[in-house]
DNA sequence: GCCCTAAAAGAACCCCGTTCATTTTAACTG
DNA sequence: CAGTTAAAATGAACGGGGTTCTTTTAGGGC
């Protein structure tokens, strides 16, 4: 980059500074703003994502911003939605309740998977209410209302379901080798269990994170089938 | 509190400032430094456990807590050490794997619950090598190696259960009226599944979180359980 | 044509983690 | 015991963060 004198600095984006007042044509909208955001924390991780940094992405002030985002926490939340809509539920239309469950957790995770420094942020907001979420669930209970699962267990179920969705998407932002114990002597079994499952995984051109996925999805499933039957042999 | 005038102001805790130097009688330590950060932490959340806040509760300047620590990340592995040290791990000595591993979930996730605020926080860093973690480890993948486990498969379990506990908790940090869809009338069906799951956990005095994470636990362990048959029965 | 409002700039505020130089003291060393 | 080195505090500063407030300009409705 050539030099700029400091009287004379531009924004990124414009080659002249814009001037100040209400431009002529609209340049922001939430929707913009929104995508910005998503696309500088895939490219360049969150901590590239700030509101200064955003705003120099659009060629903006950052004080712009706020005319059309309350905040970075509505921004964030935001990004939530974006993403959110991409996860497919058509799976409850087609599948049995329990191979349907599967496929929205796949694709719930997947989803997720696609942003992997975005599932941190995500974890510490709280969800906005009124969001598209909502209806995702609306598809998810009342197909479980349909395959048996009583009204007081299905929310219940769901919960579960997705709190090792998350789980596991944390999972996935973590760095590969996180667990690895490296050469200690006092931890030996698993050392040895580590590296087992390291060339097994290996052989087979699996990501450790995929792995306990599916692993702990077919048993969570497996599980909620007996537990279903179980429900239906006793309460009924 | 009264006004204190620019050129006379003094920390919280001591009556008079401390001169510059080394102190006579030790002042911090890594020890009281990190229970102090947890200690905030629990009483006043994660955004009052900075830095500067520990500092002061301290009576110190917040350069001074340099000399002990290296910075903050290292700060909060610090304080997951602290409560890492915490679960108990003792169930793989005395009960079958299956109960070991949901009593030690249980714990965990427990441990996890005391802290809320700090889920969050630990979700986002990586893991510390050399961390007390690992022989935590070392006591499940050793149990799940006697049980006849594959060594190819242990750790695979064992992450998968970590990831539903660490979602759990997770969740924990959330209000319990996260879900709450409120007066919609285009999510039918997840509303009335909502009521219903509210008014049975209102009558047995169950928290949402905590009916969600048994039911899970339970689901995950029984599709363990039946995973581990299947091993034995064809790769055997 | 006037007025209110929307949407930008720009400046400022207070927070944060961190680094550096300085000062004082403790601990070690010959 | 004197001298040196290392440790542990202060104080000042840096660069970054989210946010707010004022000012300026433009658009749209009565």
């Amino acid at each position: 980059m050539m030099a700029n004198r400091n009287d004379d600095d531009s924004a990124a984006a414009p080659a002249t500074r814009r001037r100040v007042g209400r431009p002529r044509a609209g340049v922001l909208s939430k929707r913009l703003i929104t995508e910005t955001c998503l696309r500088l924390i895939d490219e360049r991780g969150t901590e590239a994502a700030s509101m200064r940094a955003i705003a120099a992405e659009l060629g903006v002030r950052p004080s712009a911003l706020y005319n059309h985002v309350a905040g970075y926490n509505e921004l964030i939340a935001g990004v939530r939605e974006l993403i959110s809509e991409r996860i497919p539920v058509d799976a409850f239309e087609r599948e049995p309740w329990d191979a349907a469950l599967a496929t929205w957790a796949r694709h719930y995770r997947d989803v997720f998977a696609a942003h992997p420094s975005l599932v941190a942020l995500l974890a510490v907001l709280p969800l906005a209410e009124e969001s598209v979420t909502t209806v995702m669930y609306e598809a998810v209970i009342a197909k479980l209302g349909d395959a048996g699962w009583p009204d007081t267990h299905a929310v219940t179920v769901l919960v579960a379901l997705e709190s090792f969705v998350l789980g596991s998407a944390l999972d996935l932002s973590a760095p590969d080798d996180m667990l690895d114990p490296g050469p200690r002597d006092d931890v030996p079994r698993f050392s040895s269990a580590y590296r087992a499952r390291a060339a097994l995984l290996a052989e087979t051109g699996t990501r450790p994170a995929d792995a306990s996925f599916e692993l702990g999805l077919r048993a969570l499933i497996a599980g909620f089938s007996a537990e279903l039957a179980s429900l239906a042999a006793t309460g009924r």
